[in-house]
DNA sequence: TGTACATCAGTGAACGCGCGTTCACTGATGTAC
DNA sequence: TGTACATCAGTGAACGCGCGTTCACTGATGTAC
């Protein structure tokens, strides 16, 4: 079943066909009213809250809809098919995730050559500031799940963490010019994508939240300064 | 649909009762022929397959028996619904994992006073291995993802990361008897789900393997040499 | 070594259900004059 | 400021399909004497 663009619907997708029949993830009409565009909030609101109620796998259109008070033609006039209302969550989520990163490295980055434990504390804080942005978000953590679980999504991950990371290394890069490239560039991706693991082992331990994060805080912190301080003499 | 554990099946839960209605994840019949056992193998081995080729989603029993060729009932037999096969393969997986790094805990891993690279070739060579362990089971890759899909196989990533992390503080405390016990646990803890996850990443971008793995290795010893060294102090 | 019988292993065919999705339509909103 | 009309937004009802699961059964294997 591939998306048909009938009627006026925008067709995001120059139309190859010569790609496979893959599902559109991509939202279709942008409701240009005031109702429209609460349906369509009210959609990925009531989205979010079912998956931290049912989980990913027994979340259904039918479902959604009559939690929303709608009927199924209401949500397929906006989104294809269900994977696009989480593809759509899942990228408002990680779109929102990043910018704290972003804020983090222009207002509150510590440098890693000032003091230690100063440093620990604010990736700590930033850390942390990333949780509340994903709890603020209704069944926020369950679409990060959701965003492993459904491998048509694992890009949007991808692309999050990718955008990050290359913020984080330009940031550093500036300030340790001499550190080899390619293992900055390893190194940011590798403590990007530990840090959104290491976020999600929290969200599934609160009772360890405090310690645990400190301690990541404290391990990538201590990886980074090794790293601008020995790392120019290795190829 | 409770579990019936009518005709012969073996109850493995005391019929309390008061439980929530939960779908049962163990086995039913534990095969007795070697036929049986062939057929039980079968179905695990064909869904490993099938979890690569579709994914955790589209999976479904129907699908395993064709490609089985088996008829439904014979799932039925020895599995009491879907989930219950994801469960063992999971359980299996996990437990091969472990295997991994308790014989590295008791032949190979090197003590963190000795030489620092020695210990971050070794760390790096054990976590190559379990991503062997993995690539060894047909659709491992697969199975990991869907131990994070599926809500109820959320405990068997537990139960692995928190064998594995005991096993690792009772070798680094007979080491370093005066580090914080709290922390010592934490860090284990945390290096364990870190290490799962970064074996995931890594799985998901052979290109970078060696250099992540290696760098993956680095961060954690650097991290343990400084608690052991420093944390005794801390509270 | 053969036979009778109990148990184990798997088949053939179907079930009810809820899923994702669509059709033809009505009501609501915005716009031109 | 009112009306006619075009477009936008959402409804009511249903569709075909494949899912998980089960029933009553047949064939295969093991065991006792």
């Amino acid at each position: 079943m591939r998306p048909h663009s009938r009627r006026n619907g925008i067709p995001r997708t120059t139309p190859t066909d010569a790609e496979p029949p893959r599902t559109s993830l991509d939202t279709k009409l942008a409701p240009s009213q005031d109702r429209a565009r609460a349906t369509f909030e009210l959609i990925l609101e009531t989205t979010g809250k079912l998956l931290a109620e049912v989980g990913v796998d027994n979340l259904s259109t039918n479902m959604i809809c009559e939690r929303a008070g709608l009927t199924p033609p209401a949500i397929y006039r906006y989104f294809p098919n269900k994977y696009a209302i989480l593809h759509e969550l899942g990228r408002r989520l990680m779109a929102a995730e990043d910018e704290v990163v972003f804020e983090w490295l222009e207002r509150d980055a510590v440098p890693l050559d000032s003091d230690f434990e100063a440093a620990v504390a604010s990736r700590a804080a930033m850390l942390a500031n990333v949780r509340k942005v994903v709890r603020a978000q209704p069944g926020g953590a369950w679409i990060l799940r959701a965003l492993h679980a459904v491998p048509m999504l694992h890009d949007v991950r991808t692309a999050s963490v990718t955008a990050v990371a290359r913020r984080i290394f330009k940031a550093l890069r500036k300030d340790h010019p001499d550190v080899d490239t390619r293992r900055l560039k390893v190194a940011t991706m590798l403590t990007t994508w530990l840090g959104a693991a290491a976020n999600e082992i929290v969200l599934d331990n609160p009772r360890l939240e405090r310690q645990l994060t400190r301690e990541v805080a404290r391990m990538f912190t201590l990886y980074y300064r090794d790293l601008v301080e020995n790392g120019a003499e290795r190829t």
